[in-house]
Order: C-alpha cells, then structure tokens, then sequence
DNA sequence: ATAAGGTCTGTACTCAACTACGGAGTCAAG
DNA sequence: CTTGACTCCGTAGTTGAGTACAGACCTTAT
C-alpha cells in the first residue's frame, strides 16, 4: 500500500470525479474515510483514485450505487460460499447485457454500413434489437 | 400496424412498467399518446408494449431517458448522414461498454472457478477489472 | 504571523426518473 | 341503469445521485 499524501481536493482531480462526491461515497461507505490526524486534514492514497474510477464505470454499465456496494463486497471476499452466490448472479446480469448490447453492435454497424454504401435512408429496426420478452 | 385495442392499464402489464411511468415517458415524447376518441378513452396496440420494453432495457444498459431519445429517432430514420453520424457516436460508447463488461465476465467466471475448485476464499480484484485510465 | 486558499461538518438544494393522488369522466357486468 | 373499476388530467411528493454553501478550522507561501 502506498502512502497518504493526497489532500481530498487532489483526489477528486485525480479520479476526475467531484469532491462533494467523494464526501457522498464515503457517507455511503463505499470509499474509506482515513481517520483524521489531530488537528490536521485527512489524506488519501492512490487506492482510492482506483476505486473512485471502478464506480464511475460501473456506474456507466448500469450498475446503481447499492450494485457497487455489493460487487466491492468481492473485493475483500469473505466467505467462498457467499462470494460465489453473489459473483453468480452478478454474472448473469452482465451476460444479460452483453447480449443486449451485443445485439446494438451488430445492428449500429450494419445500419451504418448501409449508409456509407450510399443507400437511401431507411427506418432503423433499432427496437427489435432489444425486444426479447 | 396491429389494431388498437389495450387499455392503458393492459398496456401497463404487459410490459411490466408502471401505469405512471407510460404517462411520463408520454409527456417527454418517448411513446406517443394515440388521439382520445370523442368521450372515450385511448387505445394501445402491440407495438406499444415492444417501444416500452425497449426503453427499460435501454435503460439498464446505462443509457439515460434522453440516450433513449435519440436512439429512437433511428427508428425512423431521417437524413442518412444523421443517422451515421448517431449510428456512430453510439457504437462507440457501447464498444467502450462492452469491453468493460467482458472484463467484467471474466473476472467474475474465473472467481467461480476458484471458488468452485475449493480454494480458499482470496480477495477478488474486481476493482483492478475496471481500471483502465 | 498573516492572508489566501483548501478542508471539515452539517444542512440544504437540485435534477432525473419516477410514483401518488384528487376529482371528474368512461366502461362494462349485473 | 347503476355501481365498482378504470381512465384522464393536473399537480404534488419521493428516491437516488449528486451539488452547493456557510462558517469554522488547517496549510502554506510570503
């Protein structure tokens, strides 16, 4: 583990995230909060920058904050057992949207493959990529 | 086009959302409200229910109501050149996507794996999957 | 040692995306 | 032809995810 040098200010630069933000997520406990030496502020270590960009992302997939919460449980596995379950149904949710989004791919490319082979425009059948019951 | 027939409430469980929700999105021009017949109500058909389960699928992929917007106006395509240029803009975000999902996937397979195998419970870099600068 | 600029704490505000509700109108089973 | 359930319309409330801000406390460059 490397040593707290950043101020909170440096790690929302460094994250790219807002610094009220970061006082957000540790309200929710998803990011630690260092204790505070007397008299002094708090600062924070490279991990954490790590950490701050693992929840935008995930964020981007889809995932609601308690979601993250729970997938950084992984991270500190506990129990096998219960490491296992819960990496388990977190895969198939992201198979569900691998799918989904596999399908767009397919059909983004195609439609813009037309396009450029000059044909006329036409309706995007972009709905039915993703109309599985 | 398949005839109107359902009720707003039919309507509603059939695609498994919220009666409200069919009337927000309404409001922001995601499903269009069919005219009220002279002292009657509206009537849904099919392609309704399919327009409804396409934005909450959308949505889970990480895409906001206003993405969903956009995406929908590929439906019925205008200009080619717009189209592309959207087509584009789109896949491009759902590439980064999905390559953060398949790291995602293959986390979280081999982490069963392991744990399958009977190895002792370890931490889990799930962060690290994500981590990309 | 002091002033400018960051940090701390708590509370309040914002915005997207719903969800609820009241009162009037409509439908359909008995 | 009534009565209970549903629809319409407008407006108001809720939840999740931030953002803003005030006033007191640190830090650091001068």
């Amino acid at each position: 583990m490397s040593k707290q040098t950043m101020t909170i200010g440096q790690l929302a630069t460094q994250a790219g995230v807002h610094l009220e933000t970061i006082r957000y997520y540790q309200r929710l406990g998803l990011v630690n909060e260092p204790t505070r030496p007397l008299n002094s502020i708090r600062r924070y270590d490279e991990t954490t920058v790590t950490r701050l960009r693992f929840i935008k992302r995930a964020q981007q997939l889809g995932f609601s904050l308690e979601d993250v919460g729970s997938l950084l449980t992984l991270e500190d596995g506990q129990s096998c057992r219960e490491t296992r379950l819960l990496a388990e149904k977190k895969l198939v949710v992201i198979e569900q949207r691998l799918s989904d989004l596999q399908r767009m791919q397919k059909l983004l490319t195609a439609l813009i493959a037309e396009c450029s082979a000059g044909k006329r425009p036409r309706a995007c059948p972009i709905i039915a990529t993703l109309t599985a019951t």
